[in-house]
DNA sequence: CTGATAATGGAAACGATTATCATCTTATCC
DNA sequence: GGATAAGATGATAATCGTTTCCATTATCAG
């Protein structure tokens, strides 16, 4: 099996641990909270691995990365490949991967009329959830 | 400077070369960019100011504000107070408001379906204009 | 086992933003 | 007109998430 340079081919304990810490974590975490996760199951993996896994594995598709309010980044395991966006917890940080065809469609067809190509877009939803609402 | 007087409510001179400097612009800019362009015309107005103007504006709604892919946050004179997206192109900064009730009522449904309450929404479009398109 | 090479991680660097605080403006009162 | 209080300003330092550096360590093929 070849692989491209660059690539996370090694399956080091630090790839596993922090793939494990992901998949236990809920909801969105920033990357030092994502740290501080390791650190309590005794894991030793230095902040700067776990930014660039991060980095790697967002761009390889298997975690999503938003932007909180402040500016943070959060990332989270991502359940499917297929494109779709999050309604995030401003509390708890737990969010649910929702579909959105119609926002799609919508920014296709701003984006056609004002004559923009190559458009991108970004929507991320922020609320309470139902625990949190406290209701 | 003569100025006259009771003119309190409507600011500083450096409020006003902001305000001069933010009509000029035509696209998003981030804060150090506006700094730039002020001392571009010759107007004296600290960094830390044009950060704080900023702020004040944005909160009255009197300029919008975007973070750009990279985190950094861009701001631009508002056309009208009414909620609105924007459609930025990556490569000039230049944008276009758009309206985007669809997406609101979309954001809206979703948050209602899974519970969610106090919801807010980030929605944008970044995109090469016409212009930069090279079309 | 051994050498080549990729991965790691602590420390320093970075860059945007914010806090501090002494100084300068402006407005109001006498 | 001048004193004075209240507020705005801005150079500098501090913050803080993130990246870069680079010496050290781990992994894999042969």
């Amino acid at each position: 099996m070849q692989q491209p340079r660059g690539t996370r081919v090694r399956g080091t304990r630090q790839a596993e641990a922090l793939a494990a810490a992901l998949a236990s974590l809920p909801g969105f975490c920033s990357a030092q909270e994502i740290h501080a996760e390791l650190r309590r199951r005794g894991e030793h993996v230095g902040l700067t691995t776990v930014y660039r896994h991060l980095q790697v594995l967002s761009e390889q598709g298997s975690v999503d990365m938003i932007r909180d309010a402040s500016g943070e980044t959060l990332y989270r395991q991502c359940a499917t490949t297929v494109h779709h966006h999050h309604l995030t917890c401003r509390s708890c940080g737990r969010s649910v991967e929702v579909e959105g065809r119609v926002v799609e469609q919508w920014a296709e067809k701003v984006a056609a009329e004002a004559g923009f190509t190559s458009v991108d877009h970004t929507v991320e939803l922020f609320g309470l959830c139902p625990v949190c609402s406290g209701g």
